[in-house]
RNA sequence: GCCGCAGUAGUCUAGCCCGGUCUAGGAUGGGGGCCUGUCGAGCCCCUGACCCGGGUUCAAAUCCCGGCUGCGGCGCCA
């Protein structure tokens, strides 16, 4: 290994023990017979003192931002250093030169716009915010499957380039797998539904692609989609899950990432459990009542639900209960009111989180509602042959991962909050 | 895709309305110099830019038209 301690592992109390630090040059103070290198790794920023008495004081003349250096010192506890203690470089070596100028400012003196940023992504992602994102996100991602599994769920992988589309509306990207047509996956959804007929309770983790011509700060042409279902269950089950979720994610950012929080300059919404449920049919009153023209049957769009958030004074709701047409065709619909199905989306303000039904189970039914919606069966009997052995009655939901991120990191875009996003007009880097 | 706004050094920004004073200002970065306790180190010198094409005009960064690119809102969706 080229270092024996992490920058934030160097403490006053170290004082006079000799340390290999490797890392970033994050920033130089020459001050002519002392230079202050500002190191930082993953776990921080630290200073380094380079004297002219010391053999490396040539090699440091060479420094440049954001080149890769090893340094071997001595640890001094000095008051005058930031945090009280600093490390007086013997050797330097520079690992990795940068070139400068830097097409982008990673020490945040200067900010670049999003575009800028993400064509530099590697360098914007030495950003300390972008550092605090990852680092939040992992989190996330982590407490997630923590809570499934506690859940007593299983870690499902499922194909990504498939025959046909799983529910029409949006578009598929087109492949060409051995000379056939075929689509990257727009969602595991039919897969899932299959192997929670099979081993009852599935989650997966994994890129979704959507080939859309939505352009706004909430969408990407591939996106990371948090996907669950579960055997002998409904959609309140499923909500429920929804909710351990999420609350044990806020959690587990609010108790290990306050530092990363105070960077991001954020502040964790707070939930009231059980979160706010509305049926459609009360939040298509309350609009009413608010003076918009929406009738039972539209949608709830981004303007509507901005309402919703303030009427509701909650920053997470659910909304149930969507008429059932406006549904895909594996969404159950309710009992003595077909209107009507058993399904939700769950809101971060203005913005849909998660999306969840019980699901039909049984080939009548799922044939009954596929041409309903100008589908066709054939089409889609790969799925519908296994109805015909014991599907259970099931239900599930799809957790959009970066708009998760939004909620958890305050950062206004997607494409922010994924590393080299895709969208409309961007696939490198 | 529609509507609105915007494009000035590597990066960020002033100037644009009211054309000439712009030889385009500042910050940050970069090069050089001074400086042994900096904390966004400081000071001095230098470096580098008007998105592309057309038009109006004696004169265009500035006004007009087209294109490209980006940002915001909306639609579609997670």
């Amino acid at each position: 290994m080229l270092r024996t301690h992490f920058i934030q592992d160097v403490t006053p109390d170290l004082d006079g023990k000799e340390v290999v630090l490797a890392g970033w040059v994050h920033n130089v103070r020459d001050l002519g017979g002392k230079k202050f290198i500002l190191l930082r790794d993953k776990s921080g920023i630290g200073q380094v003192v380079v004297d002219k008495s010391s053999p490396s004081f040539e090699v440091a003349r060479e420094l440049s931002q954001e080149s890769a250096i090893q340094v071997k010192g001595t640890v001094k506890a000095d008051r005058r250093a930031p945090n009280g203690v600093e490390v007086s470089c013997n050797e330097l070596r520079i690992l990795s030169k940068a070139k400068a100028p830097l097409p982008l400012d990673v020490s945040d003196k200067v900010k670049a716009d999003i575009e800028v940023r993400l064509k530099e992504r590697l360098l914007d992602l030495r950003r300390q915010e972008m550092q605090a994102m990852i680092r939040i996100q992992s989190t996330a991602v982590r407490t997630f499957r923590d809570t499934l599994y506690k859940h007593g769920f299983y870690e499902i992988f499922t194909p990504k380039i498939i025959a046909t589309g799983t529910e029409g509306g949006a578009q598929l990207f087109p492949v060409i797998y051995f000379g056939k047509e075929a689509f990257l996956a727009q969602s595991p959804q039919l897969y899932k539904e299959l192997l929670a007929g099979a081993v009852e309770r599935v989650f997966e983790v994994a890129p979704a692609w959507r080939a859309e011509e939505s352009d706004t700060p909430y969408h990407l042409a591939e996106f990371i989609s948090m996907d669950v279902e579960m055997a002998f269950a409904d959609y309140n089950d499923v909500m429920n899950i929804v909710e351990d979720v999420i609350a044990n994610v806020l959690d587990n950012v609010a108790k290990n990432h306050q530092n990363d929080l105070a960077i991001l300059n954020h502040r964790l919404p707070s939930i009231t459990r059980p979160i706010k449920r509305v049926t459609y049919r009360e939040a298509i009153q309350i609009l009413q009542s608010q003076g918009l023209p929406t009738k039972f049957g539209d949608d709830i769009g981004t303007p509507e639900s901005r309402v919703l958030n303030k009427v509701l004074e909650q920053d997470l709701y659910f909304i149930t209960d969507w008429p059932a047409e406006a549904r895909p065709f594996y969404t159950k619909r309710k009992e003595g009111n077909p209107e009507i199905s058993e399904s939700f989306d769950l809101v971060y303000r203005w913005l849909e989180l998660v999306s969840g039904s019980s699901r039909n189970h049984t080939r009548e039914v799922l044939e009954k509602e596929l041409r309903a919606r100008g589908l066709n069966p054939i089409n889609f009997e790969f799925f519908l042959k296994w109805f015909d052995y014991g599907i259970p009655p099931h239900a599930g939901f799809g957790m959009g991962l970066q708009r998760f991120m939004l909620m958890l990191t305050g950062l206004q875009s997607v494409k922010e909050v994924s590393l080299f996003p895709r969208d409309k007009k961007r696939l490198v880097p």
